[in-house]
DNA sequence: CATTTTTTGATTTACGTACATCAAAATTGG
DNA sequence: CCAATTTTGATGTACGTAAATCAAAAAATG
């Protein structure tokens, strides 16, 4: 049987409550007692039963998620994974609490996260906006002693406990070689879709995409990148306008989001044309452009694993505990037509 | 807040006691008095606080692994990642015991089984031979009321309650496509190198890779399977035997273990020829021989994963609880040189 | 050394559930 | 209707920890 704090009142020569005052450091022990007790502690291998403290003090975890109120699939589909995390708040602990900021808006996520601070919630989750005054703002809670984990999009510089999201710069990379090796050494134009410049998760795939195929594929050549502002719309007129112009293009890497509207180009402009497309993001829309064979390859994040890791480190971090590196790594899932769930 | 057993004792204007006879299927209780407790259960929608119960009885879970005697790395990181498991055991109740029987043998696998159920478990996991004798040991412990998943290797047609494993036909089939596109076209002929065709995992993979070799890229052939029984001197002959042999030979896929023996071979005979491989399982061998250009792209299955969802679902079905779907599942990682974790 | 302050001990209640015991009430059978 | 049986209630203890209270002991201060 695994120690209790009977157990390490015995072994210290103490009383129960000093042990408690110790283990919860409560003031009123003298140095060499507190010594004594933490010195029974480490020889018996206690760890204290969490299942057990947290109902002796009633505990839950109050968590913020903060997203940006962004109108696309990937944004619905995270909501709705955290909203199943809200269902199962009660066997879980957790009292969640979902606030929308505007997107790409620096200022307004600083206050949210200022207010959000205010009511000292055990643990914060947000899709970081890059810019310094939220990186000071993201320091400062992490200062006054409340977890912080980046959601999807990181905030490098800051002092965010964890990173729950895909290696972006890994993404584009492996985007970069799938579409080299795919189109198996021929000559051409790249046409790359992004959703923002202004979004640190784009630029990073960016980044990596445009160093794979500058060192490794030299024959392909990319095209300036299209801003799509995520928005379907915009994408189709941009990918529509290109395709009309340059006959040279034979690939396309869309890093964002609104794929919906890249596809109805594709369907539109180039049935004739031997297109080589890596999308980003699974969506019915883009798992149905895969099975057509419109699009050839969908790199994607997993949001419910995100949103899941995200509670469980916040939960860790709250309670002082380590956490399974492996386990919170979030992969880049590579989707063909044969290996889709 | 959630409502308590003194709630529905309350609301059903019976006492604490009956209220537990119910909760616990203890006798004694008359028929309509169950009822009402039943209706103030379902109105309060009371749900049992599992940390308490657990508490309470002084829980722990018991698991069995059962696993092959298999010498080599995949084998030895699954049995690592249990000793991880075995490690947490304390925060998690569990009481994880590891037992290996000899590969490729149905009834060595069965004995141990009926050893294993004689011990009355909480649960069991095992590395599935598939034959017909296994199956009906499976089902006998699953008849008992033990909780079973199946781990790496399925065994379908049991009644085994989950299975901790990548979809393997999908493995073989999107191994197929890579092959065949990153060959853009070309022909020649496939070596295929398997562990054994005994095991269902291998001939799953086997089958997925032919069936999309056949249909999406016909200027590719199969040779005959090589059988290298996951070990490496065997699959280094067998595979410097095949490219001395047959130069034309333009790609390899290797879908069992092993894969050291294969490297070796492929850095003495194929230095001058253009060959694409794929193989399985990311080891520190593939993993160097990925990053140096020998190999192409590696399929992988996390064991740490399969491992830490087996036990999950195991403690879950132990309570009659429901498992998160998505989390369960296990994903084929597909590794470039660029997305290695 | 007396007094104040700090440290420690002893004890109790609580969290939500499990489980056991004994008495009281209700039901059933004859 | 009485006795035997079944059902129900009341109560207490336990799991391992948190947290509070009050008294007692020890240490520090003058």
């Amino acid at each position: 049987m695994r120690p209790t704090v009977h157990d390490i009142a015995a072994a210290a020569g103490v009383s129960l409550a000093t042990v408690d005052r110790v283990l919860n450091r409560r003031p009123g022990v003298r140095h060499v007692t507190r010594e004594k007790v933490e010195t029974a502690i480490r020889d018996l291998g206690y760890v204290r039963d969490l299942a057990a403290a947290n109902l002796a003090k009633g505990r839950v975890y109050p968590l913020t998620f903060i997203l940006p109120a962004s109108d696309n699939s990937f944004m619905h589909g995270l909501n709705a994974e955290i909203r199943a995390a809200i269902a199962r708040s009660a066997a879980e602990r957790t009292d969640i609490r979902i606030v929308e900021v505007p997107a790409f808006d620096p200022q307004a996520l600083v206050r949210e996260l200022e207010t959000v601070a205010a009511e000292k919630p055990s643990g914060v989750a947000l899709v970081a906006t890059d810019a310094p005054d939220v990186r000071t703002a993201v320091d400062r809670l992490v200062h006054d002693g409340i977890p912080v984990v980046t959601l999807v999009s990181d905030l490098t510089g800051s002092l965010r406990h964890h990173y729950a999201g895909v290696d972006n710069i890994a993404a584009g990379r492996t985007a970069a070689r799938l579409l080299g090796r795919f189109l198996g050494g021929a000559k051409g134009e790249i046409a790359v879709l992004a959703g923002s410049m202004l979004v640190r998760d784009h630029r990073e795939r960016l980044e990596g995409f445009a160093s794979v195929t500058a060192q490794e594929f030299p024959a392909l050549h990319l095209l300036p990148v299209l801003e799509g502002r995520d928005d379907p719309e915009t994408a189709h007129m941009l990918i529509a306008d290109a395709l009309g112009k340059n006959d040279g293009i034979v690939g396309i890497y869309s890093l964002g989001a609104g794929n919906r509207g890249l596809i109805r180009a594709l369907k539109e402009k180039a049935v004739d044309r031997a297109l080589t497309v890596i999308a980003h993001e699974l969506t019915v829309h883009t798992r149905a452009a895969l099975l057509d064979g419109t699009i050839d390859a969908i790199l994607n994040q997993d949001a419910g694993h995100e949103v899941r890791s995200a509670i469980r480190v916040l939960k860790a971090k709250a309670d002082g505990l380590a956490v399974i590196d492996a386990q919170e790594r979030i992969r880049l899932d590579i989707f063909l037509k044969d290996n889709l769930p």
